[in-house]
RNA sequence: GGGGCCGUAGUCUAGCUUGGUAGGAUGCCAGCCUGGGGCGCUGGUGGUCCCGGGUUCAAAUCCCGGCGGCCCCACCA
């Protein structure tokens, strides 16, 4: 039989938990018979469209300006920076053809936009009065991934691409900590999806930067996923590209440069994952399509009337408020019914009418965060509805972090890192700084990474490597990751 | 790239071993009945059995090839 709801509980096994959810949720239809790419519903592309929204409404707020770059990046701009190259080619779709003809020059579907954006920056670019020029997009771009899960790793995924270039180094270093900003303010302030801002160590940067910064948060099953990333990306880009300026001392000189990727797909599959429970998707208010649905109850036609005048009078009154609400009156579904479906699909608030509450002047509220019912009087429905969400938001957020904090350990030996990351949790621990023994510790934990140091972390002496006993000369932290 | 599993109405699936009229549930449509936690009844609708070839009187079923999907390993800024 095909169930409606979800079967399995999301502790037991996130893996078929996250997979009904999409589905049954409508959020993503998976039939599309191509594998990797995925369609859109219009539940998600609501979600995804209020996040992006919050995005780009504070890279606005920090001087960023929208462009829109071609899908398509010509074969000798991809090549000018060789460790660029080498990173993305393995996966890099090509148009090879147009028609019967076959292209002189074969064009690359962009796997990410430094390419593009720097070989016109090196036009735009020609004074210190052009600095810093500050420039993003949204949108998908294409890798042939062989591994693919919906929303948190596609052969076509959604983010934005931010693309900084500054007089100094300086400066670009404050660019990558105003990114930090950006995604704490968006990423666990408006979502309530906790993160650790890390720097990645050498062998784990982006392909063509000097250093590598990323957001990483925790998902239900104690894997790592990395959200977003900042990259310091020096002078590299900028000497492959011939992107210079005069300054004011007369001197010519090439721009830094830093990119910012905030990875919509996969803010998304976390929301999803991290706020979602048993019964369903769990959203806080300022993402949800629908903020609060209206299911009417009725028993006999006679009182049908009298329930659905009072349903349309709240819906009017909530929307006049700046609600996005719903009156579901369709009569082919029962309440019980459509109670389960707005959970399924999480809608934060929902009102029930009947008879009972046209008599009392009142209205049961529901709150799908705690899943609890309670009576409000009509006359203060709406200032009740502003503190929910308020409330649902500041819930969703102590759940998170709760969770969150306790993935976290801290290790000092082999047998507890070993043991940590058996029971998927995320590992703090002294670490020599070398690459071999992050391989070492990777190969013999079926995974663990070594995901970085936090940002304003020195280096010093913290004791011995916790894998391999060596001096240890960082803390860093190490998880198995998506 | 290596290994494994699998393709039957929108969805989940029976049938395949042992070749012989494709069946059920759910969905969808119509009508009734209902409604405070996924109601019930009646009727109807919906199939290139992934594609191509082979064997056979006869193929969803057996054989070969292809395509597609899923899982594990490797890879993964």
């Amino acid at each position: 039989m095909s169930e409606q709801g979800i079967t399995v509980s999301k502790s037991e096994d996130f893996s078929e938990w996250y997979s009904q959810v999409l589905s049954k949720a409508g959020l993503v239809d998976l039939r599309y018979n191509v594998q990797g790419f995925v369609v859109h519903k219009p539940w998600l592309m609501r979600i995804i469209k209020a996040i992006y929204r919050f995005f780009e409404e504070e890279l606005e707020k920090t001087g960023h300006e929208p462009v829109l770059f071609p899908l398509v990046i010509p074969e000798e701009n991809f090549e000018k920076e060789k460790e660029h190259v080498e990173g993305f080619k393995p996966e890099v779709f090509w148009v090879t053809q147009a028609g019967d003809e076959k292209l002189e020059r074969r064009l690359a579907l962009r796997p990410t936009s430094e390419t593009a954006f720097y070989y016109m920056y090196s036009y735009w670019i020609q004074s210190w009065r052009d600095l810093p020029l500050k420039l993003y997009q949204s949108v998908s771009v294409y890798r042939n991934e062989k591994n693919t899960r919906p929303l948190i790793r596609g052969r076509e995924f959604l983010w934005i691409e931010a693309h900084d270039a500054f007089a100094t180094h300086e400066e670009a270093l404050n660019q990558i900590r105003e990114d930090m900003e950006n995604s704490r303010k968006v990423i666990w302030e408006k979502l309530g999806i906790p993160f650790l801002f890390l720097r990645r160590p050498p062998w784990d940067k982006f392909s063509g930067a000097e250093d590598t910064y990323a957001a990483d948060t925790i998902m239900p099953d104690g894997r790592v996923l990395q959200i977003s990333s900042t990259h310091d990306l020096g002078q590299r880009f900028a000497k492959a590209f011939n992107v210079t300026f005069l300054d004011k001392d007369g001197k010519r000189k090439y721009v830094w440069q830093t990119c910012y990727g905030p990875g919509i797909w996969r803010i998304t599959a976390a929301l999803i994952a991290i706020h979602g429970d048993d019964k369903g998707l769990v959203l806080p208010m300022n993402v949800a399509p629908i903020q609060v649905v209206i299911v009417p109850i009725y028993y006999k036609e006679s009182d049908k009337e009298r329930v659905l005048e009072k349903c349309r009078k709240l819906e009017a009154m909530i929307r006049e408020a700046g609600y996005r609400v719903y009156l579901d009156a369709r009569e082919e579904y029962t309440p019980g019914w459509k109670f389960n479906d707005w959970e399924l699909k999480g809608v934060p608030v929902r009102l029930e009418v009947g008879v009972r509450e046209v008599e009392t002047g009142t209205v049961t509220v529901f709150r799908r965060d705690l899943r609890v019912k309670e009576k409000v009087a009509d006359s203060e429905l709406i200032s009740h509805i502003r503190k929910l969400e308020n409330d649902i938001l500041e819930e969703l957020k102590r759940r998170a972090k709760e969770f969150f904090e306790s993935r976290i350990v801290t290790a000092t030996r082999r047998e507890e890192v070993e043991e940590a990351l058996r029971s998927g949790k995320m590992v703090k621990m002294p670490f020599c700084g070398r690459e071999e023994c992050a391989d070492d510790l990777k190969e013999a934990t079926d995974g663990g990474k070594v995901r970085g140091t936090e940002i304003d972390f020195k280096e010093g002496d913290y004791g011995r490597c916790a894998w391999c006993g060596a001096p240890a000369r960082l803390i860093v932290y190490v998880a198995k990751s998506y």
